[in-house]
DNA sequence: CCATACCTCTGATCATAGTCAGAGAATTTC
DNA sequence: GAAATTCTCTGACTATGATCAGAGGTATGG
């Protein structure tokens, strides 16, 4: 159980452990002094379960179905441990007016007291943990942390296949139409979002959403051009998860999409203005093109061929 | 629970967030996705508690006193824990020869196979998170969580005061000259480790050594010169520690030491090779003064004023 | 309007985690 | 060598986390 700490400063280390290593190493030292149980919901009076229930609850309030989907919990045993709050006047249950079958779950006046002093003993935690640091070493921790975090929600992103018209679809296409009106000199004409989207579904195109806790982060469609050509469109990425790779990995598993469709080679087109985009695709493997279309508001046009699969 | 990865690409970002909350997230996001549990300890046809206990004899064998001191169990516990990894041929509990109330415990033949078990899986848990990342964004979360681990170990490290002659004292003050040894041109005469220490202890000074999970990583005494003036000696930094500012924690803590034993300046001297040092004592407000001993391997001679302190 | 599916809750049950007091063996102290 | 201390282990006990089957209310599709 030595510890090998690593300095990033000395390259000349003789055991620069991998990729795996460091991230084991990481886990086992910070979650011994963090507390992987978060003993900050420990020593209200009530049990660990039934404060992450609490906790969860003041997050976002909701059904006992979306809790139970968050917490991963059994139905009876998620009746129960509500029940101990409700009777600890901390939340109030009541039938969910658009399905008497479900009940939403809120917290009380009370409840949302017991909420914020977890939030204070978790900041407590924070705080406790930062504070023999020198002020270089705060700033030096938390942006290896924000970094981490960064990364680790990219690597954990879901990416689904939805239909074009699904509500998370739509709220990143929405996102994604906002921002370019905000980017192009003349604004976008952000019209109706389900227009033009025949072609983004089976069987021969498709629309993705990458999701982060639920959250949509990125999104992007292929549809087909004909003579074995798929386009690719409506690519977007959230503003704050530029930077972690993730359009990358998008753009990869648009291609991986197109692939199974059929399609030998994909074309897209963009603005100048989208530089992150344009240097992105060069990146990627992209060669520019000839304008294969008319859309006024693209300036470079891209294409590449797929490597066949399966 | 909306997502705010903070890009630290992006320095605009209209909500920078206080270390505080940043290591907040950090936590949340990451025990999440990681596991706080570290599931990797499940599955194995034996409970939690079980699987942690193997694996910390796998780690490092040792008595039951070791193991409950190291995992904060109740003897209890603890001693059904091993019946039952006892019974199942996991490890071996024998009295220890040294003293035949204790019991030493290690891991059979079969014990080592499921402990190499666990640790295959908490490696694949590792590899899963790092899978879907390129290997630029690996390199990148590596070294994040490479400084953030050396920061939040150096946050969590303890200094105590022990004796001049305590086992881990001398073993950091043998780290200390056999380094001085190597980086000396002409080599540096180790002798009796315990030689010279009468002055660092209590009344009239100090030794105090930090540790990180019970391994010394630095250590350091003050002693008295006579007339207010307190010196500081045998100050020494892991090297794999060194660039985290545990130098300048361990140099303030012993000038408080000194403050206490009712010295109002230190003195100090070091040799003009280690760089570091000299660097960090200039940085810490130290101001070069006149030789005042005649201590053949130093070169540089530094004091400092205390402030009145209580 | 009937069958079916959905949703929550209750009862029953179980394993695990954890605590406490004290028996009994080994060691140290006086 | 007796007394006090240290150490492990057993028995007794509690709470928590978790699962399963089924009752009974509510919605939906034909």
């Amino acid at each position: 159980m030595a510890p090998r700490p690593s300095a990033p400063a000395d390259p000349d280390l003789p055991d620069v452990p991998g990729h795996v290593e460091v991230v084991r190493r990481f886990n086992r030292s910070y979650t011994q002094r963090i507390g992987v149980l978060d003993d900050s919901f420990l020593g209200l009076g009530m049990p660990l379960g039934t404060a992450r229930l609490l906790y969860e609850i003041g997050v976002q309030a909701g059904t006992t179905r979306d809790l139970r989907a968050r917490l991963q919990l059994d139905s009876g045993y998620l009746s129960r441990l509500l029940r101990r709050l409700e009777s600890d006047a901390l939340v109030s249950v009541e039938p969910d007016p658009d399905d008497r079958r479900r009940r939403r779950v809120d917290l009380t006046p009370a409840g949302r007291r017991a909420w914020d002093e977890l939030e204070r003993r978790s900041g407590e935690r924070a705080r406790h943990l930062v504070a023999p640091l020198t002020e270089r070493q705060r700033d030096r921790l938390a942006a290896a942390l924000a970094e981490a975090d960064l990364l680790v929600r990219a690597a954990t992103v879901e990416i689904e296949q939805v239909d074009p018209t699904d509500p998370a679809a739509l709220a990143a296409v929405r996102a994604y139409v906002d921002e370019l009106d905000e980017r192009f000199p003349g604004g976008f004409a952000v019209g109706d979002l389900t227009a033009g989207t025949e072609g983004l579904r089976p069987p021969d195109g498709a629309f993705v959403v990458a999701t982060s806790d639920g959250v949509p982060v990125a999104c992007g469609g292929v549809q087909p051009l004909g003579g074995g050509v798929g386009e690719i469109k409506r690519m977007w990425v959230h503003p704050q998860w530029r930077g972690a790779g993730l359009g990358s990995r998008l753009l990869r598993h648009l291609e991986g999409v197109a692939a199974d469709l059929g399609h030998t080679t994909v074309r897209l087109d963009t603005n100048g203005t989208l530089t992150e985009a344009v240097a992105m695709y060069e990146r990627a493997g992209y060669r520019a093109v000839d304008r294969y279309n008319d859309n006024p508001h693209a300036t470079h046009f891209f294409a590449k061929r797929l490597r066949r699969t399966g």
